[in-house]
DNA sequence: ACCTGAACACCGTTCAAGT
DNA sequence: ACCTGAACACCGTTCAAGT
């Protein structure tokens, strides 16, 4: 608003952290995780690729101010549902649809579980368990099993979508997997044969939320 | 047994995948997950760093049969325990145990969590899932969330160790994480302020546990 | 205070050359 | 068939030098 408050305010391209990390979401968005280096993300922004480490420390510290600057945004759009089960459901499918459009967010997630943006999703969800009347106690450990089942979910999604970009043809995404599994003697493994058939026709949002639904049932069972 | 099938069969310091990915993950074990190089993997076999590649096609592969070799071991030694909810709980826990005594494997499971290794599981854990009654077509969602949220533990397991591993001081491992998190205001972020005392004195283990059994029970309710 | 960009200390991977 | 090791094409990070 007031010009010059700051010395570097008024200068139209002057470097700052949210502009590199903007620019850094950018890449990771449209050309993935492997693209993100200091010196395409310097390019970018028409400067040295030292100059980055005047704002970050590192590339780990870059990587999680990209990771809380979209989740945080996400997770104030959570719409406040009314029962505390479909809050809880809103709030772990709103990360899981960001993960399914930024797979970096799932690998990021994966790596770092206790990113600051987390912070948010802990607050959240125990309020919403304590709605559900699990005593102070339980929370934690409900809690823990909420997040740790959405990391999960997330790395099983950030490693398809990792898959899914240097293999382009579709069938050979999940296929190969399939078929590797499906190669082992049926009379061993008649389970994983059985499953074969259903991975392929499934949807993964849809299983991620039956499987969210026996937390959430497993928790009111335990009230 | 019979010397000279193979060429190679009788040269003690011989080069073979076995010998790569056993040397591997003694480095792994040893001195981390950022000590093994392929350079310090070749140093140690007393070989050049290309002659690796004549055994794996690359770093992937290796991790891959490193994680498949210390997993499959594992899971041929999980005691079958007679009702299916305390076997599920024995794989799981056998799972969770090696890879807070081997945290890359965890790493590994987090990046690619469709590991060969990983069909043991599935396997195991649906004729489990069976044997508790649930129905064909509701197998799959119950070891895909019980799956992920093995993967999701696996995956918060591991990164607790590499922290470790770089601040050997023992507070800052976890104490700087919860420090971070009161610094909210409590006011907005009430929950986090009570979960946070929770933390410091938790087992992980037993947490762990608990969020299975919610699983579990989920499970049992929905049939 | 903030930026530049060459330089440093690494990587994984390749490949002509050896045995 | 299997191994060697220099070379290639990268990385993240540092830091003297600039403005």
């Amino acid at each position: 608003m007031s010009p010059k408050t700051k010395p570097s305010e008024g200068r139209v391209g002057a470097l700052s952290k949210e502009r590199i990390v903007s620019s850094a979401i950018d890449i990771l968005n449209s050309d993935g995780e492997s693209a993100l280096t200091f010196r395409a993300l310097a390019r970018r922004l028409s400067t040295g690729s030292g100059a980055i480490y005047w704002h970050l420390a590192d590339k780990d510290a870059l990587l999680a101010a990209a990771t809380e600057s979209v989740l945080s945004r996400v997770m104030a759009e959570v719409a406040g549902a009314p029962a505390p089960a479909g809050a809880l459901r809103a709030i772990a499918l709103s990360v899981f649809d960001t993960i399914e459009t930024h797979p970096w967010v799932g690998t990021q997630l994966a790596r770092e579980p206790w990113q600051p943006a987390m912070v948010e999703v802990f607050e959240r969800c125990s309020a919403q368990f304590a709605a559900m009347g699990v005593s102070g106690d339980s929370i934690f450990p409900c809690v823990s099993a909420f997040v740790q089942y959405l990391i999960g979910a997330a790395a099983q999604t950030a490693a398809a979508a990792r898959h899914r970009f240097r293999a382009s043809d579709r069938p050979a995404i999940l296929g190969t997997i399939v078929e590797q599994w499906t190669q082992r003697d049926p009379a061993e493994y008649p389970f994983v044969h059985l499953l074969a058939g259903q991975v392929r026709h499934h949807d993964e949002r849809e299983v991620f939320l039956a499987g969210l639904d026996l937390i959430l049932a497993g928790a009111k069972a335990a009230l």
